[in-house]
DNA sequence: GCAAAAATACCACAAATATGCTATTTCGCA
DNA sequence: TGCGAAATAGCATATTTGTGGTATTTTTGC
């Protein structure tokens, strides 16, 4: 039994959570909170509570999530999400706070357990958390870092280029382009066109007025 | 007072939907489904029920659902998705038959007025659905020239998805798949994926928040 | 000035795309 | 009720992607 932290700006959600939590008596008191001002109040206030966030809701950022975390370190934090990429999730796992992670496509036994762990302040790892925990430390923290050649690339590629077209404009062999093209997807940990674009919009390596013309 | 089905994958919202039906004892009996053909024999022994369904979960095709519909006139229907393309909202809208439109992202009062409308056999457009049934009838643009399974076929190409994928999700032969891409790009007259996907994103049919997962 | 990092280039091969056809079944509509 | 459009399914093939390697030449930071 402790006091829960609902950090989530969709309220049906927020509603099947105080349900379940009802039916278990999990929590003997629940707030919520719809943005990470709301969360930094009410977490002050309830410096012990455990949190249920749905990061990809919030305004939130990374480090901020990671200071706050830290800042009350009686506090348990349950991350509940529709979808996380696996990059994300790895830096979370591996930083050495100590954050649970649930789906919300997850089956209602998987969420409801979540939910009693950390009623009990225990962390519940997903299956798709897990294994990613179980792939290990990632080699180096650098290697999502592409070089200018690299970046150059991606950039061509998300604008439709083929590996035969760079590699004619650029002047350079069509080896040298693929060999590019798979450090890229090697670092970006992704194995296709559509996910590299994906992770270039995000980066700010093209922009998406250039798919506008 | 009626039956509501609720169609949707998401545990975790059919519990936060299930609770807000109890507290303000707006269904007499309520059934989930968690695919097409659950709710297609649910439907069958509930002719009359209120529909709630998570189309963006749903492994449904827009003709799919119009059909249904229009086989069980009886039935209400209440879109109940995370996002919904402004293109998809507008087929529907205009489509001659009556669905509401609530967003997960509502608050709560707008989703309890949705189901409360729902069950008195009345619909509920949310403010996003409203707005684009006030723009008027659509422009007849040039993605009227796709038929609704190129438009299917084109979306899920714009996700990322391979032939193969897209032909093992929607239970269809490879080579029907394989037509439909040809035939989409023969109409739109591109060669590849690329340009494609900027016709999809200029025609609305997909959506680029779709890039930002 | 030297080691590390980056850029360059090549081979091979399974998988997927792009594109040319034909052909049957299903559906909406006049 | 029958016609045309759409949806379905198949075959074949050249091109491109995605991925595993190895290897040489610049560049660059210390």
């Amino acid at each position: 039994m402790r006091t829960f932290i609902l950090a989530d700006n969709q309220d049906i959600t927020r509603e099947g959570t105080i349900s379940l939590l009802h039916r278990f008596s999990l929590a003997d008191s629940i707030l919520t909170a719809s943005d990470s001002s709301e969360l930094k109040s009410k977490l002050a206030s309830s410096p012990e509570a455990a949190v249920v966030l749905d990061y990809t809701l919030f305004d939130f950022s990374e480090s901020r999530m990671m200071n706050m975390k830290q800042k009350y370190p009686e506090s348990l934090w349950l991350l509940f999400s529709d979808e996380l990429s696996k990059h994300f999730l790895r830096q979370v796992l591996f930083s050495g706070q100590q954050f649970g992670v649930v789906m919300k496509t997850d089956p209602k036994a998987a969420i409801i357990q979540a939910l009693q762990n950390a009623a009990n302040n225990k962390t519940y790892l997903c299956d798709f958390a897990a294994a990613i925990l179980d792939e290990g430390v990632p080699e180096s923290g650098e290697h999502d870092k592409l070089t200018a050649s690299e970046r150059m690339v991606l950039h061509e590629i998300a604008l439709g280029k083929t590996t035969k077209e760079i590699a004619f404009e650029k002047n350079l062999s069509f080896h040298t382009v693929n060999t590019h093209r798979k450090n890229i997807f090697r670092k970006l940990e992704v194995n296709n066109v559509h996910d590299a674009i994906k992770y270039a919009l995000r980066a700010g390596i093209i922009d998406l007025t250039e798919y506008y013309i």
